[in-house]
RNA sequence: GGCAAGUUACCCAAGCGGCCAAAGGGAGCUGACUGUAAAUCAGCCGUUUUCAACUUCGGGGGUUCGAAUCCCUCACUUGCCA
């Protein structure tokens, strides 16, 4: 059911009005640190270069954090440049140190399937024709083959303990009562080895990560200039964050995903349609290939009636349809018009109002199910006990009436005598059908 | 290997034999206001058949009328010493 994004990947192109692609990616706001900045602009400026990024398979799909590294590559591939998509077999065996907590280790063999995901959704971000054509790489393709020996004595030596025990993601872990297992502790140098091998192999000189990651890719980058004697570069995009200090890329404590199968094509747009007035200028910049004349204007539209939320339709719409493809997001926008507009739902035809439903979570029972029990099925509350609180709360409405009793039933509220639209608060909406 | 301290609900963190389903903070949810905003104020925030019952305080075992609180043991973490 996913939809091929590569539909919008050849109207894709980055702004001319820059004097370099740098340029453009300093002003959309993509380096928060970089090895030496004038070195990096001059060899993006110049002849094509061999870059990558990495992605581990600790979940089942990317989310909208890593959106942003896949748009920096498609970025620096319409510059000329030759990306390579890496998805981590190995380090995704081994996993990143989190500052919080040890990872806890998932199955070879979950991670071998998480592999294949990942990499298809890579593979959508990035074109794989013409000069520069794309390259996906997995890395358990040069570890699996290491003996334990030969990473000790080619790698393992030109790593310097004091310098591992100072990078951020280590020493705030050793600071922590958590600790740090051996296993994370070396996760530096795998991805450290990752780079050279890329070196050696493609003539690969650039790599970009998340800020986060800015140990692991100067790990890289010495381990290239010690064991090769190159100097190769490294980027790293800031964490995207949200004006009010909540977390980006969750909704309701989950993340969004880009499998439409663990995040719907509804529930990315709503999530986007939901960006802080703050945010919505940033979230142009980073997430969508609109030009920065164009990005200005609907800036000031949007500081001059931001009731009407210029910004965040067009962002909504934009990245909607760059990861879900323009089907699915007119049907997210279909959705939101019918479920959201002035009108009354009486007054929606059945068909628009059918097809609304289906693409909100739903469910389909008998019509005497009360409806605490049908918060619970639709998912909109967690326990029949959080349901009923919710009823007493007050925030609970089917077709759009508040719902006074906890006792109620579906029958008392049914539209065109087979459906009906359940709300939890102002905007967290399911479907119910009558069987 | 030895010694010491620690492991509490989504996160941080109190509790140190009954008044503990467990203080406080954060996150989250709901209401009012509104633009399906922000800020603010108020309420909620283990489960359930909710005037009550049930399952929780790293795992297991024990003492006791009664344990998150005491004892034993296992696991893990941190620090110091070897």
């Amino acid at each position: 059911m996913s939809t091929p994004a590569s539909e919008s990947l050849s109207a894709q192109r980055n702004d001319d009005s820059f004097p370099d692609i740098w340029d453009e990616i300093v002003w959309r706001g993509l380096i928060h640190v970089s090895t030496n900045a004038d070195e990096l602009k001059a060899l993006l400026a110049g002849e094509p270069i061999t870059y990558y990024c990495g992605f581990d398979p600790t979940a089942p799909s990317l989310h909208l954090g890593n959106l942003v590294q896949l748009l920096l590559m498609r970025r620096l591939q319409l510059a000329g440049h030759k990306p390579l998509g890496l998805v981590g077999g190995s380090t995704g065996l081994i996993g990143d140190p989190k500052p919080t907590s040890e990872r806890t280790l998932n199955e070879a063999s979950v991670v071998a399937e998480w592999v294949g995901y990942l990499q298809a959704q890579v593979a959508k971000f990035l074109s794989f024709e013409g000069d520069n054509a794309a390259r996906l790489v997995n890395n358990l393709d040069w570890t699996a083959p290491m003996s334990a020996i030969d990473f000790l004595r080619d790698i393992g030596k030109h790593y310097r303990v004091g310098t591992m025990l100072k990078k951020d993601a280590v020493s705030t872990r050793l600071n922590s009562d958590e600790g740090i297992s051996y296993t994370e502790f070396s996760y530096q140098i795998l991805q450290g080895l990752d780079f050279r091998q890329l070196y050696l192999d493609h003539g690969c000189v650039l790599q970009t990560g998340g800020s986060d990651q800015w140990g692991n890719l100067t790990s890289g980058v010495d381990l290239v200039k010690r064991a090769e004697g190159a100097t190769v570069h490294a980027i790293g995009t800031p964490l995207v964050t949200n004006s009010d200090g909540r977390k980006f890329g969750k909704s309701e404590g989950n993340a969004i995903w880009l499998d439409p199968a663990l995040t719907s094509p509804y529930a990315m747009y709503q999530f986007w349609l939901n960006t802080d007035d703050a945010d919505v200028v940033d979230r142009l910049k980073v997430f969508t290939f609109l030009d920065r004349a164009e990005i200005e204007r609907i800036g000031a539209a949007h500081t001059a009636e931001p009731f009407k939320r210029v910004g965040q339709r067009t962002v909504a719409r934009l990245v909607t349809e760059l990861v879900h493809g323009r089907a699915a997001t007119d049907a997210a926008i279909a959705a939101t018009d019918a479920l959201f507009g002035q009108g009354d739902l009486e007054a929606l035809d059945a068909a628009t109002l059918e097809s609304a439903l289906r693409e909100l979570p739903n469910t389909t029972t008998p019509a005497s199910t009360t409806v605490a029990q049908l918060l619970v099925d639709t998912g909109l509350s967690p326990s029949l006990g959080a349901a009923r609180r919710s009823i007493a709360e007050g925030g609970v409405y089917l077709n759009n009436v508040r719902v006074e009793d906890e006792a109620s039933m579906l029958e008392s509220s049914v539209l065109d005598g087979r459906m009906a639209v359940l709300r939890r608060g102002k905007k967290t909406l399911a479907g119910v059908f009558v069987e």
